[in-house]
DNA sequence: TCCAGTCTCTTGAACCTTCAATGAAAATGC
DNA sequence: GCATTTTCATTGAAGGTTCAAGAGACTGGA
């Protein structure tokens, strides 16, 4: 464990710094141009993908939220304003009469297609154009490993 | 540049994923740990940290800002809050009449002292603990070139 | 069957961030 | 000098997130 180890060293804080400033700075970024260009955020954007990919473009809630990486409540009140705007569709569960299922609508999908090109240009220009293959496959793969860490924690 | 190619292949959605999971859930996470130990956010606590590094624990709220990776107006609600709370203190610059100037008070150093300790072992649980020297610098410089790519964006 | 405990989701309030507008001071240009 | 533009910071409103509470539905053991 990390029970010594008072403070960061200079190595370890040369790498802390940008890291923070990564996490801090590229949901902005991604909010930016999607506001821009189709009015969404990108926690908007990431529900309806996230939907569109899945069985009959439906999902649990709770399912969902996990999937979008936030929480529940989070993702009520985005589903209610997304359901608003005629994005998303929501009904209660006929197996569980706990849980609600989303499904995107033809309006969401539309949504989803305009916003979609754009979205991959800014998340290339971002990432995937500043990196080699080998590169992409280390990066992945480290964030993979502290999101395990911050899961079980 | 990255005009064509329309969408993500199997290798870069297997990367993406990963990196927006973690952008997504670090800071809820350092915020979490934060706030129940000492009741600071992730970002307040970094304003503070700032400060305390800064020539004479004073610097003025752009550069801070910056420093931050937060906007401006951001930053001026919540060095608001910590002036209201005893943590800092603002006054003009006496050298640029535009310019405010922040300075770490006693208590805020104070409080500093009580988080650190807390927030390291929180740090070193989710990021240095998992990695090698050799993978921290990696992962620290490809974060670098992200947020360069961010600010020039 | 009953009922206490758990799971799923929503809600409203408190809080925080963003955005646009504003004001004041300094720099620029004529 | 004076007007214009730019820089620096704050503010209030609008909108989003978090947190705690609560309603409804399922589960398992007595």
């Amino acid at each position: 464990m990390s029970d010594e180890a008072p403070w960061l060293d200079d190595e370890e804080m040369a790498a802390w710094l940008p890291l923070i400033g990564l996490v801090m700075r590229l949901p902005g970024a991604l909010d930016q141009s999607l506001r821009s260009d189709v009015g969404l955020s990108h926690f908007e954007y990431g529900v309806l993908a996230v939907l569109e990919q899945a069985e009959e473009q439906t999902m649990r809630m709770s399912d969902l939220a996990y999937l979008c990486n936030g929480s529940l409540s989070r993702l009520s009140h985005v589903a209610r304003r997304l359901e608003d705007d005629g994005h998303l569709r929501r009904y209660a569960c006929p197996t569980d009469g706990r849980s609600t299922l989303a499904t995107l609508t033809d309006g969401g999908r539309e949504l989803l297609k305009n916003a979609a090109p754009g979205h991959v240009r800014t998340v290339r220009s971002l990432i995937f154009d500043e990196f080699s293959r080998d590169e992409v496959r280390v990066l992945g793969d480290m964030a993979k490993r502290i999101v395990a860490r911050i899961q079980t924690s």
